[in-house]
DNA sequence: CTGAAAGCGCTTACAG
DNA sequence: CTGAAAGCGCTTACAG
């Protein structure tokens, strides 16, 4: 095929009038909703095949009333999580030729929330997706049309009749666990800010240590600055009643182990120290860190699927199957980072 | 502004016939391209309001021949680089209410290109910006009608006639060179493979090395997997003449810290490791690791900016301002890694 | 400055 | 099974 020129791509009717047939005939040859006759069908194809056909999904989309085109509602963009979620979503997306559209939300800028979601469906997206890691994306569930095909993902259990989350609290609390099982008496928690649900790894640390009885030191909340993880990890290192911290991430375990090793707290051997989505750089680290990985990218994929079967039905005009909430797990990675508590001091 | 049901969206003609004009001249208020009475534009504004009316961008895509739309094509969407890019190109078009596509290129599937492209074309978007950190991203150029509007991201100087690129094979000649200043009589490398141009940072470590008529050992080449380049670590550390890595990004040089230090080879004592990317994570590992930063998200937001200026030229029907190549520039971060080779043994 | 008309490239009843 | 006609919601010459 000759590289377009742009100009003169070619339009429906130009394929109907080499295959020798009308456009609606070559229309229900591309979208296969009513029978085509073998004879045309053959003649259309090559038609197609010769000219490099490719059809207009902005005029499909205008008959239509809607575009093959996914929108994804996203805050920090810069978070893992948010940046593998939607390489997920966009890769099942790309598999039934569906676009994705992604709309950044700006949780410092609530107010811009309603104008960035009108923006987003401007395009006359089949369907939403929207991350509910945080309270943009909660805000954002407000301004979409109720007839719209819609998964969330993440946030609590429930929150949307279809849904896609992982099972973070309980990841939270099994991490915990583990450390309570080693013997520490309790654990310290350094997180960025927690979610807007109550199924957070916060929330899964709280519930252990209740369970467990043991005493409930206020979370450190730190932002994405490593540094101030650095000087929490500092603050921890001061106290000799600190023999264990579960960090609500990666990045922030290995700034708080820095700051611990500052004061001369050596991990594991005096302080455990856990992490949370089993990053890459997590196995290399000295200690290697022990963490829990959620599968965020399968987590998009799930999403997408779920979103497209709505979309299909809707297209079909049968019932859309019935709404759902979907687990992902995650799995604890053990590794060198914590180690039992021997209370001989 | 009462919760979109979907069904009853308002349409320009509903404007019209509330403000008392004819639909063109609500288009023509809209536009800005003709001028319109100002007793009409105070109805026209009002019914606007009242009816919550959003112009359909299908519809003007239609007729316009483009969507506000910017489409990415980009392989290795897993790469930091990428995501990274992506998101500075979301920022800025969201800046000029441009939508972001991504359509993800697939490297080990080169026969897909072509029709990835048509896909990511099919919305008619009005520009394209290809990231050319990769094989698959120079393919899609060939698909791309010659007058859609275009930026390049990554890879040579002068592959494209717009191109926003890093100092890639300066910055990894300055990492070179510097720890060949430190004494080092040469220095090892451990790298992802190689992009497919000769602005990388492997033709930088290559280009000091013989400037400085040094031993050039051939680069160790890993993939994604981090044991890779553990094993890679653990070889060099079997040798004696390795006192010098450097490692093609940041994950890598960690991978191979690992598997020195399992041979017993301290860093930075015995060998200087230096990385790539300078990730958060770079800074707070033992020893803190030296690095080199690119300003991905930079690069992003200047692409979608050279590319908006092309739009916005063709747009009004003048000549667009002159091809040129931009260089963001990135800066060295030096720390604990490396240190000065003191040749005693 | 403004309206009637035609067109963007498809799809979908409507009649065969 | 298939074609002629109308319509999706805008914009842009074309005449005032």
């Amino acid at each position: 095929m000759a590289r377009s020129t742009g100009h003169s791509r070619p339009v429906i009717k130009d394929v109907a009038k080499l295959a020798g047939v009308s456009a609606p005939t070559v229309s229900r040859y591309l979208n296969g909703t009513v029978k085509v006759s073998e004879e045309k069908r053959a003649r259309i194809a090559k038609a197609i095949e010769e000219l490099g056909y490719e059809p207009s999904v902005v005029a499909r989309a205008l008959s239509n009333r809607e575009m093959d085109t996914v929108v994804v509602f996203a805050a920090n963009p810069e978070a893992f999580s948010t940046s593998e979620t939607n390489h997920g979503v966009e890769r099942a997306a790309r598999a039934c030729r569906f676009l994705m559209n992604i709309v950044s939300l700006d949780e410092s800028d609530m107010d811009s929330v309603e104008a960035r979601v009108r923006m987003g469906l401007s395009v006359r997206p089949a369907g939403a997706i929207v991350y509910q890691y945080d309270r943009a994306g909660i805000k954002a569930l407000d301004y979409l049309p109720k007839d719209l095909p819609l998964v969330v993902v993440g946030g609590g259990f429930g929150d949307a009749d279809r849904q896609i989350v992982n099972a973070e609290r309980e990841a939270g609390r099994w991490m915990t666990m583990h450390l309570l099982d080693m013997g520490h008496e309790t654990v310290f928690h350094v997180t960025r800010p927690k979610g807007p649900t109550d199924n957070t790894r916060t929330d899964g640390w709280h519930d252990a240590l209740k369970e467990r009885g043991a005493v409930i030191h206020e979370p450190i909340v730190v932002s994405r600055d490593l540094e101030e993880a650095v000087e929490a990890g500092r603050r921890l290192g001061e106290r000799d009643d600190v023999t264990a911290v579960f960090a609500g991430d990666d990045e922030t375990a290995i700034a708080v182990i820095r700051g611990l090793k500052e004061q001369e707290r050596q991990v594991p051997d005096d302080v455990s120290v856990v992490g949370f989505d089993d990053r890459n750089f997590a196995s290399m680290w000295s200690p290697a860190l022990t963490s829990y990985g959620q599968n965020y990218l399968e987590m998009g994929q799930r999403a997408f699927r779920m979103l497209y079967e709505q979309v299909k039905a809707k297209r079909d005009g049968v019932e859309p199957p019935d709404p759902r909430v979907e687990v992902v797990e995650g799995q604890p990675a053990l590794r060198a980072s914590e180690t039992v508590y021997v209370p001989w001091r």
